[in-house]
DNA sequence: CTCTTTTCGTTGGATTTCCAACATAATATT
DNA sequence: AATATTATGTTGGAAATCCAACGAAAAGAG
């Protein structure tokens, strides 16, 4: 398990000597859940933070007239929760459901936060790591946000694309999606995806082949 | 200023005795900024946290064509920049643009996650705070991501009020948007929001007046 | 290489949204 | 009370998206 767990980004930084007693510190447990079972329920108090350590686990949410929703599916390493434990909330608004049988390790919220006595060091590199992921989880949904929030798929394809291209320097890009996920990404249909990027290629927008894209401003051809 | 801080969620629970000796322990800046200059260009590396004392910041974005976008803005005693701060970003993708001349407070980022020496005992509180504002944000981000990835503006609607009924534990509630608000807050036009709420009252899906709404249910009349 | 599967682009019609304009209702102002 | 202002609902045509279906190209399997 150590080896599984220095993987996760939540103990990065941290010495595998140091893992066990950090582990302790933090009342880790380690349980077993077999497939269809609940690791919690909407509307349970959110006191844990939960990392997958085998298995597979997908985070859902049921609306008014009973429509399920799967939110995200975790797969180890991964965690999940976290940003439920830390806001404190009384009442999940998602359950979490064991779709393949998984061994799940869970932190106790309240001994995360609290920086316990001076023998537990490395406290200090978990709750910067805590801060990180949650600030990383922050960027990327805001990011994602600004490109779904534009009405048109052209709009929405600039921003995304613009995005990429600041971020990689260069108006030669690789996306690491392929038209489905985009489509996904970017809240459309796959066809009117496909279709948009024809129309802005044959507009001089932009060249592309498959998740090659180079974006053409005035005077670059 | 004190009374001022006092207020920001991110001092939550301090003493007004402590602040001081706390604001030291950050290395907390007072500047002033007149209008129209810029508290971090886009490009910058993110090495503080921000809060607006008095005035009115802009975070805005260019793309890649130089079109503009205002993301948010900023008013006392909010804080700004603390997601690409504890992200660790080494180039912020937003500016921050004064729009009336502002106060703002600067506060090191690496002095925030640093649990200093056991003098400083309240960096912990200060610390929950931060995870609790990041958190949060990251929750209202999941929240209104949920609604907006919804392909028509009746199921946007459905999934907001839902998460409404749901978190007010009634069908009958009220929402903190005027229609324009909602239209915005949804990404689709205010009109077609209008119409849209009309067809599902026709349909016997709810009924609303103003700000309030009560969901129908089956069975429920 | 051949066959199968997956990915991508294209098309056309049904559906939905956008947009601008206007009517009415509610609220604020004097 | 009269008027101005703002919020909400309604409408119709233009524009965009969705959806299903299909063909071609690329990738993978045998």
């Amino acid at each position: 398990m150590t080896a599984q767990l220095l993987k996760c980004p939540l103990f990065a930084g941290i010495e595998a000597s140091d893992l066990a007693a950090m582990l302790g510190c933090l009342s880790a447990v380690k349980r077993q859940y077999s497939k269809g079972s609940f690791v919690f329920s909407a509307g349970d108090a959110a006191a844990f933070v939960g990392i997958v350590l085998f298995g597979r686990v997908h985070i859902l949410k049921e609306d008014f007239w009973g429509n399920r929703t799967i939110l995200s599916e975790i797969t180890p390493p991964q965690l999940f929760g976290e940003a439920f434990a830390c806001a404190g909330e009384t009442a999940l608004p998602v359950s979490a459901m064991v779709v393949e049988d998984s061994e799940i390790l869970m932190l106790d919220y309240r001994r995360m936060v609290a920086t316990c006595s001076s023998a537990c060091s490395f406290h200090t590199a978990f709750i910067k790591n805590m801060m990180l992921i949650l600030a990383q989880r922050n960027r990327a949904l805001v990011e994602k946000m600004e490109h779904i929030t534009r009405r048109t798929t052209r709009e929405k394809l600039l921003s995304y694309l613009s995005e990429q291209v600041k971020r990689q320097g260069t108006n030669a890009i690789d996306i690491p999606f392929d038209r489905q996920e985009l489509a996904d990404y970017l809240a459309v249909e796959r066809s009117a995806l496909s279709a948009e990027l024809s129309k802005m290629r044959d507009a001089g927008l932009l060249r592309f082949h498959k998740n090659h894209f180079v974006l053409l401003g005035e005077g670059v051809n």
